[in-house]
DNA sequence: TTGCTCCTCACGTCACGTGAGGTGGC
DNA sequence: TTGCTCCTCACGTCACGTGAGGTGGC
């Protein structure tokens, strides 16, 4: 027999965590003394302490521990419990050796540039929508020729859904796709806002859905869209810095947040690029 | 503006983390509506909603977010936290694949033997202790000429110390070294007690201080020492799986937490197993 | 009127660590 | 008498999830 003490000492744990897997019911002291509440121990329950302790190294909690030990669990059940935990692990280890492939990314940024940077770029799943959209394609995909392009579509969309008593049912998104034809730098300039009706015959803007993206990098840029340059610049680092891989072509799709009139220096937009892992 | 509601979709975040977010003063809403209490945020915002959800990302704490964004941490201060991050990363992968080649090493063996095993292995590290003990050379390591050869040293040793008053301070330590001389299979067996004397000139008895072991792979064993086989081999087996490698020749220290007079049968023995990282 | 969104508590999660306040035997 | 070990509460940890119970505008 034991003291709580001593077991502690001889199974390497605290006389805390005794008393806790007493109190759940893990692992009961042999004996207690009725008077001074005192706890007592056998060596035999090393054993299962050591089993406890086993399991647990192997990442599960103390309850299926105790399921594991007490439960009777037969083979099969064991078994499938294994794999869950093997895949958990996988799965975690995966998500942790990216997380320290962006804090490697981070170090190497402020070691080469000396301060850390202000923008920051997110992953996330955009689900997919439906929208109506007015298109024309535009020189190339610089901020000078898409400005010109993009501005009367919006215009006229706005007349056309409000003629048609469309409401728009979000904030305006705007997406890009290399324009068929003989210039590799034209781009089609989709402009589009969020809308819940049917695609009909009479409509004079097209009404399609647009695909979710299903890992999306996000930037979210204040300010003209002339100065789009840097924004999509740093999207483009942070892509490569991470392991990532651009796909359509780079292209970004753009909401407009925050439009308020006049000066476009208030301008909140968000830019959102397709990428896969490289 | 955007509705609580609106800003989460946004930013992908729940609604209650936002709620949580302004709780704590990470991420305050840009205006409150003083009769109901609805919180609404701007675009503007969006930016450290993302700057918050990258340093989470990262695997920082909702605290040291807040201390970054806001307290303004300089370069230097930055590049430690990230340094810190990479090692604790770095440190959890290791554990996180040391974990999954035991669990895969008990899907091994689940699959081969069709059933679980009842002895737990542990690993331990074992402090390093005084001892007063007496030697002797066995044939070899086998149960039959151990048991023979340490009996009587144990009754040697209980008496002398007794005789020169020094009481013992913990159960009886056995271990084993390759025995210098002829036979490769003969050892030298030591029989010992821990003791909390100075070694003296007029001992008949040596006291000197056994060397903790940095890792020890562990078997709490029940029942004769004439069984001690299996244990020892259930542990050798435990090393191969897992990745590790015996040291000193693979001899066991045996601590014996219960030995009860009369049969063998009720002796509780931990078998100590010095290993490294194959 | 029914839904929908928003609000404020406040408990639950997981495995203990860490006092606080007190007792019994050497 | 002083230390040492043991005891029982009970709060704190971390980042929210999840009701409970209620309100205001379409």
């Amino acid at each position: 027999m034991f003291s709580i003490g001593e077991f502690a000492g001889l199974g390497r744990m605290s006389v805390r965590m005794l008393r806790h897997y007493d109190a759940i019911g893990l692992l009961r002291p042999a004996h207690v003394d009725a008077a001074s509440g005192y706890r007592f121990y056998t060596a035999a329950q090393l054993s299962r302490l050591n089993r406890i302790i086993a399991l647990k190294d192997l990442g599960f909690t103390l309850q299926q521990v105790q399921v594991i030990l007490d439960e009777k669990v037969d083979v099969t059940e064991l078994r499938g419990m294994l794999r869950l935990r093997r895949a958990q692990l996988a799965e975690q280890l995966a998500a942790d050796s990216t997380r320290l492939a962006r804090v490697e990314a981070r170090l190497r940024l402020i070691e080469s540039e000396g301060h850390m940077n202000t923008e920051e770029v997110v992953l996330k799943h955009v689900p997919s929508i439906r929208i109506a959209e007015l298109t024309a394609v535009a020189a190339s995909y610089g901020p000078e020729d898409i400005g010109p392009t993009i501005s009367p579509l919006y215009e006229q969309l706005i007349g056309r859904l409000e003629a048609a008593g469309v409401k728009m049912t979000g904030p305006p998104i705007a997406y890009y796709d290399p324009a068929p034809g003989d210039s590799a730098e034209a781009v089609t300039t989709h402009a589009a806002f969020p809308v819940a009706v049917e695609p009909g015959p009479d409509q004079d803007f097209a009404v399609v859905d647009l695909p979710a993206i299903e890992t999306a990098a996000t930037l979210i840029h204040r300010g003209s869209m002339d100065g789009a340059d840097r924004p999509l610049q740093v999207v483009a680092n942070w892509i490569d810095e991470n392991g990532y891989r651009a796909l359509g072509r780079g292209y970004a799709r753009e909401v407009y947040l925050e439009v308020p009139p006049g000066d476009q220096a208030n301008w909140v937009t968000e830019f959102q690029v397709p990428v896969v892992k490289a």
